[in-house]
DNA sequence: CCAAAAGTGTTCGTACTACACCCATGC
DNA sequence: GCATGGGTGTAGTACGAACACTTTTGG
């Protein structure tokens, strides 16, 4: 079966970032490519715009399909429309980037059986495609909005300590925080509360215990 | 001639929402369509990407073959990819939006004999496809992006009255500002100058007119 | 009792807000 | 001389930045 235009048509696809703070570095998720071009080499997980399929969709899927993640924060990044960005042929690519909570690791690795790997930013592999400057733009786009918006509570587990919601900041902004600036910030824009709960971890004294006060918002601050 | 694929492809096209402030209102440009679907209905300026043609530089055409204009500023906005925004076929749509100068009246409507006309975007006609949603987002983008990048003087001719500069920037974010304040924090930023000119216009004092210092670079604020 | 991370307040400087009157010109 | 928009300063407030010690636990 083939399908024919009157004028030639590009294809479409949906790349993703995914990005989540494990280990106490920023991580991103790839994939090693099975087929040509750029076999072997490591890339986004991501593939084509089906004809009936919403692109935003197409990244849902994609997002299951190759990494076995899904109900996670999902969000446009931008679209690569470079001629050349793709040997094969005309291939223009609407990136976006996930969130992934940090201890959620449940991650089966693909559903497929393609290889997947979470790679620290700072230690990456040579990319394919133009991936690298998609995943470039995303390291910007989030450590941006992490200041002007409550996206970044989208990286934590149901319940975390304050020291670890401060290094998720830190290293997904890879800026130091001031420990109680930092807590004065974060209790100000309320959303943030106990869980009653404590955590012990080593010869100290235990931290409590927060949960995200509503899960599903996103809210711009200022 | 034809064109055959193994799968089907969508079209791709880029909408540009092009935007001035005009007779103190922000404006947007619209073009009459001339065929079926919406013929007769208004809608955004774009067209298809050319197969050999990247996704940026097709909205650098459009925008000089449907509205005459180029040498502004351009950015990419958002990637519509609904199913069914399009009723002949799968049309993705990579949004632009291009800001340009108020004085700069030069338009020459349109290269092709399309109809072309500034609507204010508070009066706007039915649009075609989901443009209002586009045109939406736009004039959300741009009254953000006001307040944390210096955009704004996209929207100035080469010499400009502070008071004009001022009611550019009440118009394009809808928010009043206090004509001393204003001033205060235009001149922090250390973007205009003064061009030494005056510009007289009715009975009253004369204005100081001043310049873009630095007319290329848009710098992000914060 | 010692090591390790958790928790907690105050001071200072800066940037934003609110606000009202005199100035220069054309007619 | 009067009507019209152009131009200017100050005081109060709120927010971000800098900064160090006490607490609680496990071993």
């Amino acid at each position: 079966m083939t399908y024919t235009y009157e004028y030639p048509h590009p294809a479409v696809t949906t790349d993703i970032v995914i990005l989540t703070v494990m280990d106490g570095e920023l991580k991103v998720l790839l994939i090693k490519r099975g087929t040509e071009p750029f076999k072997g080499q490591w890339a986004l997980p991501g593939g084509f715009v089906k004809i009936d399929e919403n692109v935003d969709n197409c990244a849902v899927r994609e997002l299951q399909e190759e990494a076995g993640i899904s109900g996670v924060y999902l969000e446009q990044l931008y679209t690569f429309g470079r001629v050349d960005r793709d040997p094969r042929e005309r291939v223009i690519s609407v990136a976006y980037y996930a969130l992934i909570p940090g201890k959620d690791l449940t991650l089966k690795a693909g559903t497929d059986a393609t290889e997947a790997e979470w790679f620290s930013v700072d230690e990456l592999p040579d990319l394919s495609f133009d991936h690298s400057e998609i995943l470039d733009l995303a390291k910007t786009r989030l450590a941006a909005k992490m200041d002007y918006s409550t996206v970044g509570l989208k990286l934590m587990p149901e319940e975390f300590t304050l020291s670890y919601l401060q290094d998720v900041y830190e290293k997904a902004t890879d800026k130091p925080r001031d420990k109680r600036n930092f807590r004065k910030w974060i209790f100000s824009l309320d959303v943030i509360e106990a869980t009653g709960k404590k955590y012990s971890k080593g010869p100290h004294r235990p931290a409590m215990l927060y949960r995200v006060i509503n899960p599903e918002e996103v809210r711009n601050i200022r």
